[in-house]
DNA sequence: TCGCAGGGACTCG
DNA sequence: CGAGTCCCTGCG
């Protein structure tokens, strides 16, 4: 019997601001304190009072909630650390930490972050929703008919995207990245890429490995790696985290990716991933560095 | 209205 | 390397 299950005491924890921060793109915002989430080939509702720490899960059981729930919440991650060292590097991070202190990085899957994120190149995320959606109730499978809105699907696997054309991924509106998915697809099921080993290998081997995907560059394989590989020290860097270290570190100056990078390395060390989900959650949420940018052009 | 940018990466020269 | 290009959408 699918039930209701209650997590209680969890601190660190804000249902919005995990699922607002950029990580994920399969979920409906209900209400400030109700989402619907789909994610390992199940829908769920997530509820959580404004500063409460009692979450509800609703349509699983306590078995999935060990299970599954638990660890791809990140529950058994202790956030009151990084927060902490986080906060103390300097006012910008104590900033950004204070109006995020609810992340938590969760643990998604491999594929679907693989896909999703060759989806986000050169998108806005509402548009990145919009598409994924499309691939899911195209060639997905149906998890539960809704009244409200759109329909919960499955996020196809390989091998049922490797029966898709790339005009009908065309129809899905990814427009020029319809070829990378499909290049992304056939590796998978050739066997050249194992997105399982890649578990076990370090940064630059896995890196590496993700590359020789068309269409996946550096920020798109930091992406994967963190998001779903939890190799937490690697530093995601796109065009609003670029602009927020050069306005927080570099007096504005525009730098090169390399230099971005390194920066993250040293100064946020194993905790940068974490680092780049505060700082890209405030500096979007708050609109940061867009007047500048702006200015700039003048 | 239309030009431009949006969680980039590829392809030329 | 640097600039231009890619499909599509929303926004000023």
């Amino acid at each position: 019997m699918k039930n209701a299950v209650v997590i209680e005491g969890v601190q660190n924890f804000n249902i919005s601001q995990i699922l607002e921060c950029g990580q994920v793109f399969r979920f409906e915002k209900i209400c400030d304190s109700n989402y619907t989430l789909i994610a390992k080939d199940k829908a769920i509702k997530i509820t959580q009072q404004p500063n409460s720490t009692s979450i509800i899960i609703k349509n699983t059981t306590s078995g999935e909630l060990e299970e599954i729930w638990k660890p791809y919440l990140d529950l058994d991650t202790d956030y009151s650390r990084i927060t902490q060292v986080l906060a103390s590097k300097d006012e910008h991070m104590k900033k950004a930490v204070e109006f995020g202190t609810g992340i938590r990085i969760l643990r998604q899957d491999p594929w679907e972050m693989l896909i999703s994120f060759i989806i986000s190149q050169n998108k806005a995320i509402p548009h990145i929703k919009q598409c994924i959606y499309n691939i899911t109730s195209k060639y997905g499978d149906l998890i539960e008919e809704n009244s409200y809105g759109q329909n919960y699907y499955t996020f196809p696997s390989p091998e049922q995207l490797i029966k898709v054309s790339d005009e009908q991924l065309r129809e899905c509106k990814v427009g020029f990245r319809a070829p990378y998915i499909l290049d992304a697809t056939a590796q998978i099921i050739e066997g050249t890429i194992d997105l399982t080993a890649i578990f076990h290998m370090n940064i630059e081997e896995a890196r590496k490995k993700l590359m020789q995907i068309k269409g996946v560059g550096p920020k798109i394989a930091d992406c994967v790696l963190l998001f779903a590989y939890n190799k937490m020290e690697v530093f995601p860097t796109d065009v609003w985290i670029k602009r927020v270290i050069e306005g927080y570190y570099f007096e504005g100056k525009d730098m090169p990716l390399p230099e971005i990078q390194k920066f993250a390395k040293d100064y946020f060390g194993e905790l940068a991933g974490y680092a780049q989900q505060y700082l890209f959650f405030h500096g979007r949420e708050e609109g940061l560095f867009k007047k500048e940018k702006k200015d700039l052009k003048k």
